[in-house]
DNA sequence: TATTTTTTATTGACTGATCAATCAATAAAG
DNA sequence: CTTTATTGATTGATCAGTCAATAAAAAATA
C-alpha cells in the first residue's frame, strides 16, 4: 500500500483552484499567485509542479474536457434508444455540474485563449469534435446521414451559443428552458423525416 | 469650410487599429503601443485621444456595435415582407463585413471581457436586446408571440454559436452554410404553425 | 500684413505596478 | 543521505499611464 506522494494532490487542487479563480475574474487573467493561494500554497510550488502558466491552464481545460467526457460516456450507457442517446448528450451539457457559472466562465475564456495558442485550439478541437460524433451516435438512426450530420451541427451550435449568451446573464443559469430550446430543434428535425435512416444497416 | 482638427481622424484610426489588432491577437490583449504604432502614431497620442485603455476598448465596441446596427437598417429597410425581414436581419450578421475573422474575434473577445467590464457587459446586453427585438420586428407577423418569442431566443442562440464555432476554423468563414443552418431553423419553425399570428392585429 | 499669443497635435523618456519565472535555502520523508 | 516538498526573496520583462518639451496651426492683436 504505497502512500501517495503530493504531486497528484496538489495538481488537483491547483486545477480546481485554477477554475475558481477564472470563474470569479471571468477570464484567463488570473496570477499564478492568485491560483496559488487559492489553492493554499505559494505560486513557487504552482510552478514546481506545472512548469509554465500555460501548461496549467492546458492541464485545466483537459480537465474540464475529461469530466464532461465522462460524464457523457455515462449518460450514454444508461441510455437504450437512439432518441434517448441524443437526449443524453444534450442533457450532460445542461446539467448542474457542467452548466455552471464558473465553468462556463472558463469555457468560454479558453475559447478566446485558443485564438493564441495552438495547444488550447486543439483541444477545443476534440470537443468540437467529440461532440458531433457523440451526437451522431444517437441521429445516425434517426435520420438519414446527412440530415443527421446538419443536425448534429445544429445542436453542437446551439449548445455554444447558449453557454456564450448564458455568460452575459447574472444569477443562475436556466438550464431548463436552454435544454427545452434545443429538445425544440431535435423535435422539428425529427418530425420532418419520420422515415427511416438510408437503407436498413445492421 | 472649416478645416477639421486631427481628433476624428485619430480616433477613427486608432478604434480601426484596435480591431485589426484585436483580430490578429485574438484577444484583448493588445498593448497600447501595438495598437498606436498600427496607427502610425504614438501610444502617448491614443492616451492623450482616449485617456484609458478601457475607453478605447470600449469606444470600439461602440463602433462595432454602431455598425451593425447601421447595416441592419439599412437591410431591414429593404424588406418587405415580414419574412424578409427576418431573413434580412439574419444575412446582415453573416455579411462579408460582419462575418469576418478581425470582427468575429473582436466580439468573441469582448464577450469574454465583458464578464470583468460592467461597461461593456451593458453594451453587449443593448446588443443582445436589439437583435432580439429586431427578429421579432418580422416574427411577431408570423407567428402567436410566445412563439415568436421563442423562435428568436432559438435564431440568436444559433447566430451566436455559429460565431464562436467560426472563430475556432481557419481559412475563409462559411458564411453561406451557416446562413443555411439558421434559415433551415427558421422555416421549420414557420411550417409548424402556418396559422395567422394571434388575433388579427391592425 | 506682420507679430504675438493661444490652442492643438505630437512625442520620447520616465515611473510605478504587476507578474511569470528562477533559485537558493530549509525542512521533512524515505 | 538522497529524494520530495515547500517557500521567501529576487530578477527581468512588460505595460499603462504621466509629463514636460516641442512643433505647428489658428486666433488675436498691433
Amino acid at each position: 500500500m504505497p502512500k501517495v506522494g503530493m504531486e497528484p494532490l496538489r495538481r488537483r487542487a491547483l486545477i480546481d483552484a485554477t477554475i475558481s479563480a477564472i470563474g470569479d475574474r471571468g477570464s484567463l487573467d488570473v496570477t499564478m499567485s492568485e491560483i496559488a493561494s487559492r489553492a493554499g500554497v505559494s505560486s513557487a510550488l504552482a510552478h514546481h509542479y506545472f512548469g509554465a502558466k500555460d501548461e496549467l491552464l492546458q492541464a485545466t481545460m483537459r480537465h474540464l474536457l475529461a469530466e464532461l467526457n465522462a460524464d457523457t460516456r455515462q449518460a450514454l450507457a444508461a441510455a437504450s434508444t437512439p432518441r434517448q442517446r441524443v437526449s443524453a448528450v444534450i442533457a450532460v451539457n445542461f446539467s448542474d455540474k457542467q452548466f455552471q457559472p464558473e465553468t462556463i466562465a472558463a469555457w468560454l475564456a479558453f475559447y478566446v485563449e485558443a485564438q493564441k495558442s495552438t495547444a488550447l485550439r486543439r483541444l477545443l478541437r476534440i470537443y468540437a469534435r467529440r461532440l458531433h460524433s457523440n451526437l451522431m451516435s444517437g441521429l445516425s438512426d434517426l435520420l438519414p446521414l446527412t440530415e443527421a450530420d446538419s443536425a448534429a451541427e445544429g445542436i453542437a451550435a446551439l449548445i455554444d451559443g447558449l453557454y456564450i449568451r448564458r455568460a452575459l446573464k447574472q444569477g443562475e443559469p436556466d438550464a431548463h428552458s436552454a435544454i427545452t430550446l434545443v429538445t425544440d430543434y431535435l423535435e422539428m428535425k425529427l418530425a420532418l423525416r419520420p422515415a427511416a435512416p438510408t437503407p436498413r444497416s445492421r
